[in-house]
DNA sequence: GCGTAGATGTTACTACCATTAACATTGCGC
DNA sequence: GCGCAATGTTAATGGTAGTAACATCTACGC
């Protein structure tokens, strides 16, 4: 098949304009290509996109979907052999995040540029959904082994979530550079998972303590 | 001086155009207004811009410093009657941040937005220094007034700054509402901050114990 | 006061790009 | 095989960023 690419039609048009954009976009660094550009890489007139996507927003949509697959691709490379229960695989979760977002700065504003104008439609989650779902897992395991299975999962796992999704923005912003140079953020990422835990033990402690002996205060 | 408008020199039109693109931003609730559009509504030709921008990206960064102070003075007006040395002031300035991101949607991709790709300067950060300073003032009393002086000011201060944003964006983003449909993201900030809080005194705790009785393990 | 240099504005132009319209080819269901 | 829907093509439209060449004003040395 890769021998007869003469035909008039392409066959599988769609999957290689959202292959040309997202080279595109790696390669300049930002999400202004041209539709034409994505176009003519993928070896076809600047028009016949449109058959395919709406506009340039909806090929982007594409092209953020492939990102986020990717990012769980990482994150499941990444904490294939951390056994489930320990902290450290939550907290490797988080440095694959963080890493995906800082090595691929131009797949960041796609996942997370235009936010407040881009409508993002609830059927594009699946891919990225495989990204939370680990750390789900990873979360409810993590609970369960330390004793704090009262404990919300996805409550938690957002919050998780939000410190490193946080933590890489305020990096990749500049911003970070600018308040803490020296900063280490793979270490602060540890050490944010780590006192959250901790405080939740403590909550826990605090409640008990406070069940036994009436409600304080 | 509102009364000698016709003049051929503009006399103030930096700034002109600054509000004039604040404002075309956030009628339209997106960063892709025309600078032609921002040049006629300062009333002048749509080259004229260029006299004081470099480019519309140039523009875009003073837009984004406005948003930025304007961010600062909500987080001062919130907190003035709170006083220092209480979370509830770390909260509170945590929840201005939030309203102020979700009200003002098209400001936050100004702010946010296009990171990977924008070169942020340095010089730029004056006014949105205002808002972290605050956060870091009232951290820093938080952390006398709980006997914490030995924490690290700077680095509580941005992990805090992280959770806040992180849940911040992932609600703007939509995926929040995907996850956690009746997610309530100011009483999230409010228990994150305490959690967080807790979790570094039970830090301290453990590190007196272990100091006490020799390093464990 | 005055005259000029540089700052600020204007009009006219280029080049590019997203998107659409009208037309061409192809493959698939019948 | 036939016809229609899907998929591509070329050609045009309209809009935008940015530049060039020219115009006007303002500030400042004198």
């Amino acid at each position: 098949m890769s021998a007869a690419p003469k035909t008039y039609h392409h066959g599988d048009l769609r999957n290689a304009l959202i292959i040309a954009a997202a080279e595109l976009i790696e390669d300049s660094g930002s999400l202004n290509f041209a539709m034409a550009d994505a176009a003519r890489r993928a070896g076809v007139s600047m028009a016949a996109p449109y058959r395919h996507f709406r506009d340039k927003g909806d090929l982007l949509d594409a092209v953020s979907q492939l990102a986020f697959y990717g990012l769980g691709v990482a994150a499941h490379n990444a904490t294939a052999d951390i056994p489930l229960g320990r902290i450290e695989r939550i907290i490797a979760l988080g440095h694959t995040y963080y890493r995906y977002v800082v090595d691929k700065a131009a797949f960041y504003d796609l996942m997370w540029g235009d936010i407040g104008a881009r409508a993002i439609g609830a059927d594009s989650f699946d891919g990225e959904a495989s990204g939370f779902l680990q750390l789900l897992r990873a979360v409810e395991a993590y609970l369960h082994a330390e004793g704090l299975s009262d404990c919300d999962t996805l409550d938690i796992s957002i919050k998780l979530w939000s410190m490193v999704h946080g933590l890489s923005a305020i990096t990749m912003s500049g911003k970070l550079a600018y308040f803490h140079p020296d900063a280490n953020v793979p270490a602060m990422i540890a050490e944010s998972a780590h006192t959250f835990m901790q405080g939740l033990k403590a909550q826990r402690y605090k409640v008990q303590r406070g069940r036994a002996s009436r409600r304080k205060r």
